[in-house]
DNA sequence: CTTTAATGTGAGGGAAGCTCATATTTGCCA
DNA sequence: TGGCAAATATGAGCTTCCCTCACATTAAAG
């Protein structure tokens, strides 16, 4: 994140990410460090660990500067979520340019998400900062087990349709299948109604299309 | 919940559920009564306003009594997402039984969603409860907002090869692609490594398939 | 060099999670 | 029934952490 972004995020859309722009360059290089700090914090101990008083000695400034710029502790992981967005945005408008035919879209697709997933290799406190596992990480683990849980079910009721089907190959598309299940009802839940039964539809159609190759016909 | 269901909690394998488990049935009797207060305050104000004081207060007892069965509250939360599980567990059970054909699959399997996803509009605290939106719903907002600008880039470019595409069904089609890849990612940074990227490859599969039916050929 | 604006500070207010010493109720046995 | 031990109930208050504010320091302008 640069020190423009940082003065874009305080006027732009994004809702008071500073509660004071600092204009002077000693000023905005403790913004910056204040965040590289909250990464390193967060890697360690995960964002609801997170303590102000422990930020601001990492970053070297006193609690008092800290909340001259950001308003509250939110702002903090906010401005790095913002960031996440930022670079993520970037990797998919790269990807997805150019593309000339069906087949093109489909390797560029592939593509991304393949660097999409080094990005997140590469920064572990991107998916702590980034809402999913926000909080609560013992939760996180009960529901990947419960996840774990369902899709056994899932693999037994199509190993009895399918005998032969490569068992090891189905426990991950089924494991896959139902934690993204349990997504699609949260996002389906925080929309307008008829659109969430459309996202239900097109995500029924979506992990049959995948449960297929393993059934017979 | 069932007191029976509480008890086999105290015990089972979720780990320390309740601190104490009630014996007598005027203190089972308590602690149901705190869950289902805990469910009425998070339906209102959410998982990260919930107050400790105010949840006693909600179940007609003290502080110092609802600490005697839950150790924190945390707990209280993992006592509602283990209910949530049971109840959706025995959804997918009881959807994927007797299945005699694939076709039957197919069948059983979106019908299993559209119930699942009626659980979930039936009891708002679910999705509250449940890890995804666990904490902060301005980061909630702001996730899905992202995934809304990143659909809008797909859809532009797969109009591009696809320009009498259903740009309304592509549009939701393509927000689900998004929002889904990035619970993908999430998972897969939270398993072992080749797991993570089979999983990934799992998604590219499913995502292009739903893709597909937009694109030309 | 003075003035004014910007920035920096940390003690302390306040809110919320949680504890513990004490009081009350229940179950049990004579 | 009475009396004792175990289980249960209580809430004042301790602790921790978020955040504020009155005041100190530093930079920019004239």
């Amino acid at each position: 994140m640069t020190i423009a972004d940082l003065q874009a995020s305080g006027t732009g859309s994004f809702r008071q990410a500073l509660r004071r722009v600092p204009t002077q360059a000693r000023a905005r290089e403790r913004v910056v460090r204040v965040l590289e700090a909250a990464v390193a914090l967060i890697e360690r101990q995960g964002t609801d660990h997170l303590k102000m008083a422990d930020l601001a000695k990492a970053a070297d400034i006193s609690i008092g500067s800290l909340y001259q710029y950001f308003p509250d502790k939110t702002a903090v992981v906010h401005a790095l979520a913002e960031r996440c967005y930022q670079e993520s945005r970037h990797c998919i408008e790269e990807g997805l340019a150019g593309i000339a035919d069906a087949a093109a879209f489909r390797a560029a697709f592939a593509q991304l998400y393949d660097i999409y997933y080094a990005q997140f290799l590469a920064e572990p406190a991107m998916a702590d900062i980034w809402s999913g596992t926000q909080g609560d990480k013992d939760l996180r683990a009960i529901e990947i087990d419960y996840s774990r849980e369902n899709a056994a079910l899932l693999v037994e009721a199509v190993m009895r349709l399918a005998p032969d089907a490569d068992r090891q190959a189905l426990t991950a598309s089924a494991f896959l299948v139902m934690y993204l299940g349990e997504s699609t009802m949260r996002l389906a839940v925080s929309v307008p109604r008829e659109e969430g039964q459309v996202l239900v539809d097109d995500y029924k159609r979506m992990a049959l299309s995948l449960l297929d190759t393993y059934l017979p016909g």
